[in-house]
DNA sequence: GCGACAG
DNA sequence: ATCTTGTCGC
């Protein structure tokens, strides 16, 4: 497990944060289709904080798509670089994130993020940001709608509706388990929303939340713990 | 001005 | 995210 601390420059006040958030939107691709789903490798990435140390953990793993067996994995731990501030969550996540990806010894292929991507007040969230960081296709699976709307999609698993904002389609409500409540899939970088949703589905045939980010919270939380000092 | 608000 | 017991169910 890698240690990182808050890089240089980093984003100390809000004003800041949206202010290279603005800077940096510009550079998401959205005319890729994204890798087939089903084929390649898929990486989950997630972090788990203490805020009482100011310590947070990252992880990442790696799965191959078709059999979503782990092939890889790494960690990372850091000092906590953003408070979380609805819209600023990259700030608070990525340095951690960024280091666990870089250890891992192959490449990630799909990174899927706990979080959003182009659902995002100023349509750059986590996903997207951690894609133009890297140059990797990212998308973005949260648990929640955020600040956006959506009809409830039918009963039936790959059922899927709109994620609005206001008109515009900024994401998908997914069911990625029957007659369970959906997750909310955004493009990150380099993935259209039709593929984001394929693999959504595709890691997760037996629960809610895709098999990449049940792995990597479960692998974070770990490394949280047997973090000393 | 007030409330809501990914993790 | 995190704080937290028991409990229902496969």
């Amino acid at each position: 497990m890698t240690t990182v601390r808050i890089p240089a420059g980093w984003p100390a006040t809000e004003e800041a944060a949206r202010a290279a958030q603005d800077a940096l939107r510009g550079r998401v691709v959205l005319d890729e289709p994204g890798p087939p789903p089903g084929t390649g490798r898929v990486t989950g990435v997630d972090v788990a904080y203490d805020d009482e140390r100011g310590v947070v953990a990252a992880a990442a793993v790696v799965l191959d798509a078709a059999t979503l067996a782990p092939v890889a994995e790494a960690t990372a731990v850091g000092e906590v670089s953003f408070p979380y501030v609805p819209g600023l969550l990259a700030f608070r996540e990525i340095p951690t994130v960024l280091a666990a990806l870089e250890a891992l010894d192959r490449d990630p292929g799909l990174v899927v993020c706990d979080g959003y991507g182009l659902a995002h007040p100023r349509r750059f969230g986590l996903a997207s940001h951690l894609g133009v960081l890297t140059g990797l296709p990212t998308i973005g699976v949260a648990k929640n709608p955020f600040t956006f709307t959506y009809e409830e999609p039918d009963a039936p698993r790959g059922s899927t509706a709109p994620l609005l904002a206001g008109a515009e389609e900024v994401g998908r409500a997914l069911r990625t388990q029957a007659g369970v409540k959906p997750v909310f899939v955004s493009v990150g970088h380099r993935v259209s929303l039709g593929i984001a949703c394929a693999h959504t589905l595709a890691l997760a045939p037996k629960y809610r939340i895709p098999e990449s980010t049940r792995r990597a919270d479960s692998l974070c939380r770990r490394a949280l713990r047997e973090t000393v000092a």
